[in-house]
DNA sequence: CCAAGCCATAGCGGCGATGCTATCGGCTTG
DNA sequence: CAAGCCGATAGCATCGCCGCTATGGCTTGG
């Protein structure tokens, strides 16, 4: 059975490889969160290396995660996150039941 | 300079390590990801290997991430949210404005 | 019983993220 | 100029995630 609904034709309509969009989107959200860290840093008058000390590792990895080049781990994010007096927070937004296809 | 505010305060409080904190809340996350992936793969009506069509990979690589036992890449979940139809968010909630230490 | 589909798990190789050291240029302060 | 802090970057070792194959247990249906 399985009435997959309308989801045979998401399937034909996928353009090419899911591997495609990798580099785009993960380039993006990677720059958006280098950017999101560097400002709460500055928010907090901290240095590269003070941020460092208080997540546990060096100014270079700080610099490089700022740097916006790389997408992050979450328990990295989280211990930036933490450090910065922030909370990390990942989730699904269901677009499906929004649009209906309509 | 560097008017730290009560920073130094937050630096002493600290209680150890900071990757003390590392599997506590990771495993936390990753649970609940695991959860959300599988929640949505089953609205869909899919099966783990259809999902792993759609995604571009296989069905272990499913199972292991619904298990739960890992923490996925960011680019992992996003390829994984877009077969599913959804959208992955990725957010630093700032909490110092929010309590300013009372 | 046998076949087919579902999911879980183990093992292995590849690769990207991370931790670290060291270095460099820029800026400020004596 | 010398000293000190700042951030960027390179190079290297290690760790963890990921892709893949193969297998086993479980259920459903003939």
């Amino acid at each position: 059975m399985t009435k997959r609904a309308s989801w045979d034709e998401i399937k034909a309509a996928r353009p090419d490889s899911p591997q495609r969009r990798r580099g785009y989107e993960k380039a993006g959200r990677s720059i958006r969160l280098a950017f999101e860290i560097r400002r709460l840093r500055e928010a907090r008058n901290l240095s590269q290396r003070e941020l460092a000390e208080l997540v546990g590792t060096t100014q270079s990895a700080i610099a490089r995660l700022e740097a916006g080049n790389i997408s992050p781990s979450l328990p990295t994010l989280d211990r930036i996150a933490h450090a910065l007096g922030a909370e990390l927070t990942v989730t699904f937004t269901d677009l499906e039941h929004l649009t209906s296809a309509g």
